[in-house]
DNA sequence: TTATTATATAGAACAGTGTTCAATATAATT
DNA sequence: AATTATATTGAACACTGTTCTATATAATAA
């Protein structure tokens, strides 16, 4: 019964190991084929395994998309914090982020469409950010806010009046992102039209505008 | 040959009775159970018919979501005409279009999913409003500008640039409300607190703000 | 080494999906 | 009454997610 230590991490890695092949493989066809078009049947014949072999790594397909969420979701924040420590003016700073942010998520449509459009628990537990009190629970906005308090016109503000404010800066360009993605066939030049002038209205209603 | 003009119209209204038949099924499993719980069979048991009779009344399954869509669709146009019509000043029409437009997509939610995160071309021949032009081909997109152009600000602006305003406030709106949908469970004051901000920051940015 | 136990993998099956096709019943026209 | 058109069904196909049982493989204990 005292199982050596170095078979228990290789058994732990091989088993990581297949996990990633299954997550590798689903995304593979969600890149290619679309989100509608993952089967697990579609992933085990990718890795050359039995469906029923990807039950034994994953509870089920909600899982598989859980972890790509995950994924996913880490890749955004990461950018947001990035561009946050690289700039110096708040207002530059909001900007940049969302400015960077939609490009992310047009870069992984599939992906993003996922992540955002999903309604499981497991999945709004990270990416829901309109509840009351999401300034302290969400990276995302958490990030914005901060952003927000060192713009001079919010210093003196309502902590809830500026959760709001990320929130419907969140939920906005989320749907500019989500509109643009399935409105396909919109071609670049006017995909960035669109952008400025989402990020245009923001610096002006959120930032200049009165309270 | 020649058919009595009375069996034919008949025979229409029998026809145009079970493809209403079929679509009040389809819209009450939507409603109760959900989109995403809607199939051919369901309906056929809940009209007591073979599931195959529904292909002699539709094409596929597609061909019914299009048709609820469309109704759906019709229903919204519907009353962004009627506040445009019942109101005076531009900025108020504005603001209670945005505001009875949340508040009617909010009651339907699953019909509002499907239209507006439905991507296949007959439904975006409807719904979508991004492309360059949209101002004179999408009713809805066509009531905004013409709210837009009756703001002084507006009165001198470029049509690209109202056309481009006009669709940010309609991809921001679906936005937020899509997010409200999805994140089911945030609380009526929330909601309204968002709905609020929402439309003061369109009042700020985009009617107020610079251009 | 052998026996035992744990893990990995596969195959078959269930219930569900959309859809098609051939057969039949019903109604309308000649 | 015979013929043609329409309405309706049942069976089947190719999918889907998932579960269960059986088997092969590897790790441990004796």
């Amino acid at each position: 019964m005292v199982t050596s230590l170095g078979i228990k991490e290789r058994k732990a890695r091989e088993v990581d190991h297949r996990r990633e092949l299954i997550l590798t493989a689903a995304e593979e066809i969600i890149s290619s084929e679309g989100i509608d078009k993952l089967s697990v049947r579609k992933i085990a014949a990718k890795i050359e395994y039995s469906p029923s072999l990807i039950y034994h790594y994953f509870k089920d397909k909600d899982e598989i998309l859980k972890h790509l969420m995950e994924k996913s979701y880490k890749k955004i924040v990461a950018l947001l914090i990035s561009v946050q420590s690289s700039t110096e003016d708040p207002t530059d700073k909001i900007r940049k982020m969302t400015e960077s942010y939609i490009h992310l998520a047009l870069q992984m449509p599939e992906q993003y469409k996922t992540i955002m459009l999903n309604s499981s628990p497991d999945i709004l537990a990270h990416t829901s950010v309109l509840f009351d009190g999401a300034s302290t629970k969400r990276q995302a906005v958490a990030i914005l806010c901060k952003c927000l308090k060192q713009i001079d016109k919010y210093k003196n503000a309502d902590d809830k009046q500026i959760e709001l404010t990320a929130q419907i800066i969140w939920a906005t360009t989320f749907g500019l992102i989500i509109r643009m993605i399935i409105e396909n066939e919109i071609d670049e030049k006017q995909k960035n039209l669109l952008i400025q002038h989402h990020i245009q209205h923001i610096e002006n209603g959120i930032i200049q505008g009165k309270t």
